[in-house]
DNA sequence: ACCTGAACACCGTTCAAGT
DNA sequence: ACCTGAACACCGTTCAAGT
């Protein structure tokens, strides 16, 4: 069998779902594809950039359009809420997401989004900047610790899913609000 | 030689800011003991345990009293900086303090100061919880970030320092901003 | 262009046995 | 109580060679 760089993310992307990342190795993707471990470094210069691509796909997959005519709220909290649930569509979606993007390797869709919405706002650019990296960072810590807590899997864990959700929301708001209130004492 | 398990953490802390996190290995810091790596499981259940102290005696070691009779933004504000200042502290300290407290292993005394602060400020549990939360995961991925960035030892990096010291109190203080207009819509 | 086979230099952890 | 010695079951990566 013979694959292509799409092939082997695709199949390392079911790797990851069904067993975890701490089992999406090259040797046990070399095995999964039927292919010895080596073989992947023809497609991957190393693991991290086979991740960088893993991490990518998972955004792409769960790419949806943003709304256009609204307030910068609204847009920013939908970019938010729209990478909370691309990474909690795979297992470990958010340490794989959010472990790239420390890395700077890919995953810069979200920051780039958000970073531009600040600006359309009115917020100047160093400003702007900060404000989004502070909201990235606020929802990677949440979505990994609330992605632990789920996968977990006790019955609580299942139980407690809504008010994760909505403990996101909350959170979020908060530091909306916060930006909010820094825009308005610099508009007057 | 024979140890006890303070010395195998502060040994661990010395191989850890020395030469950084992935080789701070049970191997690695046996062979530094001059002690065979099977050795240090008379001492610890396995590495994360390790770890889990490692991240403890980090804390411990960047301790300071906090401001007694002083307004809640400012107790709060001192707690996030006081756990910044200790995770720099050592190389790799933020993200091995950030990994411990993901797992729920240790590093708990920052969340529980931030907690307690919001509680006596007249929050409501659950929003004082989630506020404790969302101020904890923006320090773990500022700093996070901020010492990889340092850490990469570029001229760069060094002369961007205090720009990065500032940035963390800005995103801090939107963060901040963000609950204390919750608080005020809540006194009201 | 894509893969094999073999090797290199490592990991964390267990366990019987020693002092 | 604390440690040795040996083993088990793995890692990521390189590289000459094959088709």
């Amino acid at each position: 069998m013979r694959y292509r760089r799409t092939d082997v993310v695709e199949r390392a992307l079911e790797v990851l779902d069904r067993y975890g990342l701490p089992d999406l190795t090259m040797r046990r993707l070399g095995t999964e594809l039927g292919v010895q471990p080596s073989a992947l470094y023809h497609h991957f210069a190393n693991k991290q950039t086979l991740l960088a691509a893993v991490a990518d796909e998972i955004l792409a997959r769960g790419r949806r359009p943003l709304p256009e005519a609204a307030a910068w709220e609204e847009r920013a909290v939908a970019v938010c809420a729209g990478l909370r649930d691309a990474m909690l569509a795979y297992r470990d979606g958010a340490e794989v997401v959010a472990t790239v993007h420390a890395f700077g390797l890919g995953a810069a869709g979200p920051a780039a989004d958000l970073e531009s919405t600040l600006r359309a706002a009115g917020l100047p650019d160093g400003l702007a900047r900060t404000a989004a990296r502070t909201l990235l960072h606020y929802v990677f810590g949440h979505v990994s610790e609330e992605q632990t807590h789920l996968q977990a899997g006790s019955a609580g864990a299942i139980a407690d899913a809504p008010r994760e959700a909505s403990d996101f929301r909350t959170g979020l708001a908060l530091v909306i609000d916060g930006i909010r209130l820094r825009r308005e004492s610099l508009a007057r």
